[in-house]
DNA sequence: AAAATTATTTAAGTTTGTCTAAATAATAAT
DNA sequence: ATTATTATTTAGACAAACTTAAATAATTTT
């Protein structure tokens, strides 16, 4: 089957937001890909048509398992090279989602399987997401929570849900990163926000919408 | 100046068949780019109005300073693209060409300097082609000739003009790549056909053909 | 249950880059 | 100097991926 970049674009946020089994809304991936409903309409015709996603008016979109096959090859795709100019090339992480989003089109078995090989066969990117082996078998999630709903004191930042450069950027500035260690000092039940500590940097405050989207894991 | 994939192949391919001062003509631009006149002059119109060639009903196109300026940062991206595929992945030469026709298009100057950076910003590419730098300055390119034309006997690869993967596939078989080195044994008149020696291998004859394509300069 | 709101789809139009067929210009042959 | 050939452009259409505005369906509020 060959997808065009605005069709692998579709079907990679539509395995995004399906996450578990809830079809996802056409406003939903609009949003997403910064588009009009309108035209998710008429992409999603276009992509039943082909036999990649369920789709009946009014009823929503679900990937067909041929279709989550290619959204597992596009998110391979996209992690590996994320890895790479994090990697090889010294990007820092909240840079290259942008870059990969380009790359990840450029469609060839032997130049992933060379480039996974030339990384080392990695299995999470520099978010901390799992990467899709050839077969589209990734590694199952470590079980982790968002930071607002932790209940250890010591935890590991193992990904982040929200990858706006805004957010890697503030995270940078704090120097929190994937593998980094810290410690709940105190919730404020006023807004919800919490006291943490990185070794060897002072305490710092961050709001709740902050700890929504950093996952962490008990240490 | 935001440019379409589209319209930067046709700058790239402009560069290419322009060679010194001579107006490329439509005909030559639809076959180089395997698609038909009428669409040629088309996108004449379109480039002419960007004020990245001259044109005029006609008489043909050339690139205009900016154009040129253009058409090197996509041949330089393209180049250490194809450096980056034989050096760090291990492909042979012959293959990296339509790799690298997708991946020039992603434009990052970030992105370009830190992978020129990480290949040791190297100058000339697989196929002996110069890299132009970021200010879109390159290394002359040595005198060499075309295999036909050689005088002298001993001579070294300097680069292949035709890169069509039939050709490269043929050196490679032959064993004859960049900085291989060959000695004329003979010229066949009947068909300007010209036997070679390579060091540890048997001669081999050569057709008229491929001679005209493989570039060397005296040893 | 009707009314109001929100979500989704349809209709109609735009842009980009293509194509074929027909018209016109430039060049070569007689 | 015509005529024939070749090169180039124009005209009209099409597919992909968008958009806005209007119509319709689904959901929520009252
Ligand atoms: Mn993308
Ligand atoms: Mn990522
Ligand atoms: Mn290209
Ligand atoms: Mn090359």
């Amino acid at each position: 089957m060959n997808l065009s970049v605005a069709e692998e674009n579709y079907i990679k946020a539509i395995y995004k937001l399906q996450e578990g089994e809830q079809a996802v809304t056409t406003n939903a991936l609009a949003y997403e890909l910064e588009t009009k409903p309108a035209s998710v309409t008429d992409m999603a015709k276009k992509l039943k048509e082909k036999k990649l996603i369920s789709y009946e008016k009014y009823q929503g979109i679900t990937l067909s398992p041929e279709g989550r096959k290619t959204a597992l090859q596009v998110v391979r795709r996209h992690r590996l090279w994320e890895c790479f100019l994090v990697d090889k090339l010294s990007f820092s992480w909240e840079e290259v989602h942008e870059l990969a989003e380009e790359l990840e089109h450029v469609r060839s078995e032997k130049l992933i399987s060379r480039l996974s090989e030339f990384l080392g066969n990695p299995v999470i990117d520099p978010h901390g997401d799992p990467i899709p082996d050839a077969n589209g078998r990734m590694a199952k999630p470590r079980p982790q929570t968002s930071l607002d709903q932790a209940n250890a004191r010591r935890l590991v930042v193992t990904a982040v849900s929200d990858q706006s450069s805004a957010l890697l950027a503030f995270l940078n500035a704090k120097s929190i990163k994937l593998g980094t260690q810290l410690e709940i000092i105190a919730h404020y039940e006023f807004d919800n926000s919490i006291e943490i500590k990185v070794k060897h940097q002072p305490a710092i405050t961050i709001s709740e919408q902050v700890a929504k989207n950093i996952m962490v894991r008990p240490l």
